[in-house]
RNA sequence: GGGCACGUAGCUCAGUGGGAGAGCGCUGCCUUCACACGGCAGAGGUCGGAGGUUCGAUACCUCCCGUGCCCA
């Protein structure tokens, strides 16, 4: 044997590497469990159902950090639930997402110079779906990455045959019950994706802007200008193209004699009215408002109550049509703006232009300034939806985590306005309605092929389709649909979602599935925060500061990238992600991994099984089952508020400060010792602990706790694995107060020994004595031998009191005082400085005590209990400053 | 304009009516046989400001200042 090889046959008892490697274990793990049929679940498996459906991101999307902490918490959530028996199946899919889909490949036509009219509406589609499946799927197989334990034999996809059937019925269903009609409306309209929008598809923004401020001539009964004028404001100046009224408030008595006067429109040969409508603000501007029904909502709603004239300016592209005359015609909205200033101008019309910061909406797909735009749509009427998906969430049949998004969902509900669907593009469900040669309308379960009959051209909004969600991935294709899937799963349990799309989708999901189930669609709204940069920042490209998600599964592993998130994932905030905090949690897995090694490498076989019997546990033993128990509850408590910091940090903590710093290095003394048979007890409860926290962690980190526990348990791995292994049960009967209370009379005087090691500069290597004096003199006596070698000491014995000798330094401790003989050991004059501030820190906590006592309102109201505690920390800190006095005399009079 | 959060260590955040905490960062020491992706110690905070309730407020109430988000 070489040289070279024992040393590898030395480190590698265990077989583990000596550092955890991420990239080298988690593909074949995951590829196992898929093989172990580990994520696929059917409905008459054992155990309570218990269901997720995934939010479908964009099926040509790829994985960004929202989804990966969307992804995160619901993995967690499921195997969890899988652990605790549940029959739990969680649905994967993904979402057409027709306007943005569309532009995609638009843009690849834009490319190739040509576009989809050019190419003809059945080309186009054939284009899209070769796209699609080109594309489609790449953040499903990036999700696999990340760990993700969905059901990937239910994939399925918005736009797929099953689903399509389902949205045709619903839109049928609604149109016979007069949910769904086709009307003329001023509607929110993209002029670059050419399409309708819904009102929540546009972002209201606060933009600079100008206010112009410009005069309207007024005209007497025969046409003519009588040389008055009337002020009016716009930060649209183009839209005066358009305008057929002037509304003042009623009672505004600046303007009462000019209500049913007109005036005359300067660039064309027309004349409108002045109006009085309550809608005015007197106050803002010059208090008389122009109207243009055509390309504004609310003088939409004044022109409907004044029968005004509507005039529609623009083209679908923005551009103004010949209906403004010859002079803005061809124009862009915002090119004529310009030029209808400077006309107003030369006309002398024009007041002023004045800087202004107002809302102004924007395309949520690209960014475009939205124009209001009168054109025929397909509508959803909300009010019925609405009303029966409030009431299930004021009866609590729908329950949202944290609760604090009910109050604000409800408001919401209440405000609602009808639903436009319709969208004029290509890739989606196309509307199931055809216009017959009479001009007759019918909408049809089935194709209408007669002729002349021609389908509406339009599509649905894939909100539409994707408000089935819950149900149409288990099977519903109409109200007669009976599945084992939804018999079994619906409704779902839990909806993980970020709270920015409980409008465009958890609304519409609830309503629809009330609507057509009469069952919520989910008992459980999880909503979770936006993940940002470490400075709350949101992340875009513009800034710089986007993490890729892929990237650091790549670096740091998926364990740590799922800890790293969870950690900042408290219910309904923010979560702040930084590439150095994914290295931290990394280092973490490390932790554990080496903490497995430890133990992997001293237990000699033995496997996690029967807790020895409590009367030959050591205190470290007890104290350890003491804090599993205790750290087991916190977890428990965690996931049931969904609040993953708690869970991730509590075990955390229980790993790295207790059972890593303090239960590990406290085994060596058996584990290390002569006693065989309190070395085979210690062995069996670290293997017990370890096999406890590696399911506890499981659901957060699927991968190093997997790979960790097949060697702790022999498990040849399928479906012996953590995976279908169970969550472990909090036994109560372990929690042991007495232990912790010892135990930490035991850490206490081992971390001041530490800090007297450290302030003094003795380097661990050199060991030394100490005499304790305390109340629980037998616990030092019991466990001199593990406090020893915690400190580093060579010798712990007990003695009555500490003595007053010189040469002599004590170290105070939580339970009392150890005495140090300090020959040849330190520096007297930095020990002295030591025992000085301790003595500062004394007498400023007496000070403190005193005064609280000197009180009399707290004496006589605070409750009694916290009064003695007082009292008794007094006597404490009196005892302490006596001792603290006496040897920093002792050591003055030894430096001479 | 309406509504909702938030303001605690250099950064990101926990927390509680009764002696201010974590992670990262920073300083010093330590090549201790699981881990230097480590160990041991340390520095660092008038808990945004002003009032009020209370024996006692970082915590509860009011106002102010500041930040963020949603809606109009």
């Amino acid at each position: 044997m070489s040289e070279s090889d024992r040393t590898s046959a030395s480190t590698s008892s265990t077989d583990l590497p000596k550092a955890y490697d991420p990239a080298a274990t988690e593909p074949a793990l995951y590829a196992d469990w898929e093989a172990a049929g580990l994520f696929h679940a059917e409905p008459d498996d054992e155990g309570e159902p218990f269901s997720i459906v995934i939010p479908p991101p964009n099926v040509t999307g790829s994985l960004h950090v929202g989804h990966a902490l969307d992804n995160t918490i619901q993995d967690v959530i499921i195997r969890r639930e899988r652990m605790l028996g549940r029959n739990a199946v969680w649905i994967p899919g993904t979402d057409h997402a027709g306007i943005a889909t569309q532009n995609v490949v638009e843009k690849q036509l834009a490319a190739e110079g040509t576009d989809r009219h050019e190419l003809g509406r059945e080309a186009f589609l054939e284009r899209v779906w070769a796209f699609k499946e080109e594309a489609g799927g790449t953040i499903l197989r990036q999700l696999r990455h990340l760990g993700a334990s969905a059901d990937w034999e239910r994939e399925v996809f918005t736009f797929d045959e099953g689903r399509s059937r389902a949205v045709r019925e619903v839109f049928v269903s609604l149109h016979e019950q007069g949910l769904i009609y086709r009307g003329n409306r001023l509607i929110n309209w993209c002029p670059r994706c050419n399409t309708a929008l819904s009102d929540i598809e546009v972002e209201h923004e606060d933009t600079p802007g100008e206010l112009a401020r410009f005069r309207y001539p007024l005209v007497d009964d025969a046409g003519d200008d009588t040389g008055e004028h009337l002020e009016v404001a716009t930060t649209r100046a183009e839209t005066m193209l358009g305008d057929t009224a002037i509304a003042v408030h009623p009672d505004d008595e600046r303007f009462t004699a000019l209500v049913g006067r007109r005036v005359r429109h300067p660039f064309q040969d027309r004349t409108f009215p002045v109006v009085a409508d309550d809608y005015v603000d007197p106050e803002f501007g010059s208090g008389a408002v122009k109207i243009t029904p055509a390309h504004d909502p609310n003088d939409h709603e004044i022109g409907l109550r004044h029968d005004l004239d509507v005039i529609d300016i623009m083209d679908e592209h923005a551009v103004l049509t010949e209906v403004v005359g010859e002079r803005f015609a061809g124009l862009d909205r915002f090119e004529a703006r310009r030029q209808v200033k400077d006309e107003l101008d030369a006309l002398g019309l024009l007041v002023g232009v004045d800087e202004h910061l107002h809302p102004v909406g924007h395309c949520s797909r690209c960014g475009t300034v939205v124009e209001p735009r009168l054109s025929d749509q397909w509508f959803v009427s909300m009010r019925p939806l609405a009303d029966k998906a409030a009431q299930a969430i004021r009866d609590g049949r729908t329950v949202f985590v944290p609760e604090n998004q009910t109050k604000w969902f409800l408001d919401w509900l209440d405000n609602l306005h009808d639903w436009c669907i319709s969208r004029q593009i290509w890739w989606g469900h196309r509307i199931p309605a055809w216009y017959g040669p009479d001009g007759e309308v019918r909408v049809s379960r089935t194709d209408i092929d007669e002729p002349g009959w021609t389908q509406d051209e339009d599509v649905l909004d894939t909100w539409f389709s994707s408000q089935l969600w819950p149900f149409a991935t288990l099977g519903w294709e109409g109200p007669d649909t009976s599945t084992p899937e939804l018999d079994t799963w619906y409704p779902t349990s839990t909806l993980v979602t970020g709270y920015d799309i409980n409008t465009f989708w958890v609304s519409r999901m609830l309503m629809i599935g009330l609507w057509f189930t009469d069952e919520v669609p989910f008992r459980t709204v999880h909503n979770h925060g936006l993940v940002r940069d470490e400075h709350g920042k949101k992340m875009s490209k513009s800034f710089g500061n986007v993490i890729d998600p892929l990237d650091l599964i790549e670096r740091y592993g998926a364990d740590a990238t799922r800890f790293a998130l969870l950690r900042s994932a408290a219910p309904g905030t923010d979560v702040p992600l930084a590439e150095e905090w994914v290295e931290g949690t990394k280092r973490f897995a490390n932790k554990l991994w080496n903490a497995g090694r430890f133990a992997l490498s001293n237990l000699d076989g033995i496997r996690p099984g029967v807790l020895p019997d409590r009367d030959v546990l050591a205190l470290e033993d007890r104290w350890i089952l003491s804090r599993l128990q205790a750290v087991h509850r916190e977890v428990d408590a965690g996931y049931a508020g969904y609040d993953w910091p708690v869970v991730a940090r509590g075990l955390y903590h229980f790993l790295w400060d207790e059972l890593a710093d303090w239960y590990l290095e406290a085994v060596k003394v058996r584990i290390y010792g002569d006693d065989e048979a309190a070395a085979q007890v210690a062995k069996q409860v670290l293997a017990n602990v370890l096999d406890d926290v590696l399911r506890l962690l499981h659901p957060l980190m699927p991968f190093v706790t997997e790979a960790l526990w097949r060697a702790l348990t022999g498990a040849a791995g399928g479906s012996a694995s953590l995976m279908a292994a169970s969550w472990p049960t909090a036994d109560t009967s372990l929690a042991d107060p007495e232990a912790e209370q010892a135990f930490a009379t035991v850490q206490s005087l081992v971390t001041e020994t530490n800090r007297f090691r450290s302030q003094n500069s003795i380097p661990r290597s050199k060991r030394f004595d100490v005499a304790v004096a305390c109340e629980t003199r037998s616990l030092i006596d019991a466990e001199a031998a593990l406090i020893a070698s915690l400190a580093g000491l060579t010798q712990v014995t007990t003695i009555d009191a500490v003595e007053d000798r010189p040469g002599t330094s004590t170290i105070r401790f939580a339970a009392g005082s150890a005495q140090v003989d300090l020959t040849g050991l330190i520096d007297v004059a930095a020990e002295v400085a030591r025992l000085r501030k301790e003595l500062d820190a004394a007498q400023a906590d007496l000070a403190r005590v005193d005064g609280k006592l000197a009180n009399a309102s707290f004496v006589e109201r605070a409750p009694a209990a916290v009064v003695q505690a007082e009292r008794d920390k007094r006597e404490g800190v009196l005892v302490a400053i006596a001792e603290l006095e006496e040897r920093i005399a002792a050591l003055e009079s030894l430096a001479g």
